[in-house]
DNA sequence: ATGACAACCTGTGGGC
DNA sequence: TGCCCACAGGTTGTCA
């Protein structure tokens, strides 16, 4: 699930049941996940929560005595269940929390990560992270001075988390595809105006996206921890050879950097 | 430095 | 029905 606009959707849900929360427990029943849980995560225990803020993909709570660190990778996700809920396969993560509740952590594939930062610790993985794309900071001039003399293909391009954060495979294609910018173009060749387009359509396409996650937000919590967005509007992701909804031409797809890339071959030059 | 590619792990769906 | 392969929302590390 988790593309930015699913990990803002999750932070937003989980939220409410977290901040001003003691954490009671902290139940680890498999610690291999992307990076090993380190048995520092117990420190929570006895904690508050103080806020819930995130950075790229990572969500992060924090404390008086460091900072937790989630990642849901390619499958991972969060709920709030009930002590009574018994963990199910792949339920590798449990806080006990002072209100009754229990943030649950559920990733068939474990590429997720949970993390832990002490105050004032630089967290590795996000120091080298480039801007929020929803920020001032993100616009076509950034993307066109970054992207000067490389041969590298404009999706893998906006796709690099150096670059800009937050752009996964979905949105790549999608914001591609509504730019007219054909996936496989190199980034250095593509000019300052169609960055400028670029950049507001990715804004769009992860702000409309953040919006319909907060429509699903209130089954969210007590639901199954779907967020139910989306694919109807989806104009190119997982629609390879069928027909472009603009002009009717079979969408081709095609492989960059492991990752399925649809693009309309009239539409997009 | 750049960019292409493998790797981590499990589940699912298509083809035979 | 069952087996095998390819592929799935992400990120890091290695190699040429």
């Amino acid at each position: 699930m988790p593309e930015l606009p699913e990990v803002e959707t999750t932070l937003r849900g989980i939220e409410p049941y977290l901040r001003n929360v003691r954490i009671e427990r902290v139940i680890v029943r498999q610690p291999q996940l992307r990076w090993p849980i380190d048995d520092d995560i117990q420190l929570l225990v006895g904690q508050t929560v103080r806020g819930l803020t995130r950075r790229a993909k990572y969500i992060l709570v924090e404390t008086d005595v460091g900072t937790a660190i989630w990642h849901l990778g390619m499958s991972g996700s969060l709920r709030l269940v009930t002590p009574t809920d018994e963990p199910a396969k792949h339920d590798h993560v449990d806080w006990v929390l002072s209100n009754g509740k229990v943030l649950r952590y559920h990733d068939p594939r474990r590429f997720g990560a949970l993390l832990w930062v002490l105050p004032g610790e630089d967290s590795t993985h996000l120091s080298h992270l480039g801007p929020e794309p929803l920020t001032d900071a993100f616009d076509g001039d950034y993307l066109f001075a970054r992207s000067r003399g490389k041969s590298q293909a404009i999706k893998t391009f906006i796709m690099d988390g150096k670059v800009v954060v937050g752009v996964g495979n979905i949105y790549a294609n999608e914001s591609l595809f509504l730019a007219g910018i054909r996936p496989t173009l190199a980034a250095g060749k593509v000019s300052k105006a169609r960055y400028n387009e670029l950049s507001v359509i990715i804004k769009d396409v992860l702000g409309a996206a953040i919006k319909q996650g907060g429509t699903t937000l209130r089954d969210f919590v007590g639901g199954d921890g779907k967020p139910g967005y989306f694919a109807q509007q989806l104009r190119v992701y997982g629609r390879g050879g069928e027909e472009c909804k603009v002009c009717k031409s079979l969408l081709k797809e095609i492989r960059q950097g492991q990752r399925a890339t649809v693009f309309c071959p009239q539409c997009q030059r």
